[in-house]
DNA sequence: TCTGGGGTCCTAGGACCC
DNA sequence: TCTGGGGTCCTAGGACCC
């Protein structure tokens, strides 16, 4: 059997540990530049707030209903997600981080009649030592195990667990899932299925494995089989390395000349290389793109990106930042609006196991000089040194104007606690300062996939 | 005025190899 | 005159996930 743990509306949680009075109240949290909802708390979700909302939309409605709206505050949530991680994988020998708020484990070998219990006992201490309230969803496969935790999310007698045990329970879960509902079944899937007059779950995994491979290629036919209690995908406990890395960011207000572009992308181009050391890696290529704002159909529509190989392959920051204003100066065309931009590093590969050249040698003390610069900045933040030529762009990036403090990661943000209170005072000598240093943080981590 | 960011896997088709 | 079989690599696009 596979347990999924999900954590409830992760990132509104994480902003109510930390503030009990949110609690019980419409909450939501918006993406970058305070643009869309991307999290939403059960009171929010109750009266009609849909995810991927558009606030300036919305703005006034929200107020109307007294909704409380946070900025998204990656770097809290990064953390809270690894407590949680930490104590989940002490449930099982086998344990697989999926994303930032779920983790699959493994429970073969486990007692069958013990597993329901076992569960709300992980929701007890994930609850108590981190205050993030979790679900359970167990099943004989991973598909069956995140059908099971939406069971147990919906249905208020399962109390936050739930386990599709018997041939019975199987049948109604499926019969009570819409298509869309299962996990690998998107939009467009879904779409084409209910036009074949397939509604259900239950609909999907009768069709003919000859169909499904036709129609949906071998991915289709695998969540089919799982749906039947197949185990097609395994646990995957090693944490993979990545394949490319991406930084790129929409604009508050649209952007047209090159020299502030060249900035951006400059930023853009630390960040990922500083990505890239952090992971231990180096990249064998890279790609830029610009784009123009497509919401404004009756502004002039550009975008273009470009990609260029690194032999040898790098982590260099300099070198990065060379080779991406030389795309950005092949791909810029005067007299756009530029709303977005972005980097994205290919071919990956470990450092160590970077393929030698035959006649290149490295410089020893650029890798000392980079490597200095990531201590540094490590512990004073990051952007407190940087290269000469790199300006540091102004004005693109809109204020999160509602983003709490850095409560576990910034000395200067941990919540006080005296005597007098019941529970954690935020400490609010430091709420948004406009400090660029500190604002800066939040520019790096945008990691939704831990 | 304002509309997120970061990933993975699969497939088909073209180009090429022996 | 006609003409086989087996393979790799790359890319673009589509689909999905959180």
């Amino acid at each position: 059997m596979f347990a999924l743990i999900d954590c409830n509306n992760f990132y509104c949680s994480c902003e109510r540990v930390f503030q009990p009075a949110l609690e019980g109240k419409p909450l939501i949290v918006l993406s970058n530049n305070d643009g869309c909802v991307i999290a939403r708390s059960n009171e929010a979700k109750a009266i009609g707030v849909l995810m991927g909302d558009v606030y300036f939309k919305h703005k006034d409605r929200f107020r109307q209903q007294g909704i409380l709206i946070r900025s998204s505050n990656y770097t809290l949530y990064g953390d809270m997600s690894h407590r949680v991680m930490s104590i989940l994988s002490t449930f099982a020998p086998q344990a697989e981080i999926y994303s930032i708020d779920e983790c699959f484990l493994d429970l073969s070998g486990f007692a069958p009649h013990g597993l329901v219990d076992y569960a709300h006992d992980i929701c007890r201490t994930v609850k108590q030592w981190t205050g993030i309230p979790v679900s359970v969803g167990i099943g004989q496969t991973k598909t069956l195990a995140k059908l099971a935790n939406r069971i147990a999310k919906r249905n208020k007698l399962a109390r936050g667990v739930y386990c599709i045990d018997t041939a019975a329970q199987l049948e109604g879960a499926l019969q009570n899932t819409a298509i869309t509902d299962i996990w690998g079944i998107g939009r467009r899937l879904g779409k084409r299925l209910n036009a074949q007059g397939i509604q259900t779950a239950a609909g999907f995994a009768r069709l003919q494995d000859g169909w499904i491979r036709k129609n949906m290629g071998v991915t289709g036919l695998r969540t089919a089989l799982e749906l039947r209690g197949t185990i097609c995908l395994s646990l995957d406990t090693q944490q993979q390395d990545k394949q490319s890395i991406c930084v790129s960011r929409s604009f508050g207000k649209s952007i047209d000349d090159y020299d502030a572009l060249h900035d951006i992308v400059s930023t853009f181009a630390t960040m990922a290389a500083a990505k890239l050391r952090k992971g231990k890696m180096v990249a064998g290529g890279l790609s830029v793109f610009i784009r123009t704002n497509a919401f404004q159909q009756n502004q002039p529509q550009y975008s273009n990106a470009q990609t260029m190989g690194m032999i040898p392959a790098t982590n260099s920051t300099q070198e990065i930042h060379k080779a991406a204003q030389q795309i950005l100066k092949n791909i810029y065309r005067a007299g756009h609006h530029y709303k977005k931009a972005g980097i994205l590093l290919l071919d990956l590969c470990r450092a160590e196991a970077r393929p030698d050249m035959l006649f290149h040698t490295e410089n020893p003390r650029n890798s000392k000089l980079i490597e200095s610069c990531d201590v540094i900045n490590q512990k004073f933040g990051v952007g407190s040194i940087q290269y000469g030529q790199l300006k540091r762009p102004r004005g693109w990036y809109a204020p999160q104007k509602y983003r709490s403090p850095h409560y576990t990661t910034s000395w200067a943000d941990i919540p006080l606690a005296s005597a007098q209170d019941n529970f954690f005072q935020p400490d609010n000598r430091r709420q948004h300062t406009g400090n660029r240093q500190d604002d800066r943080r939040d520019e790096g981590d945008a990691d939704t996939k831990g």
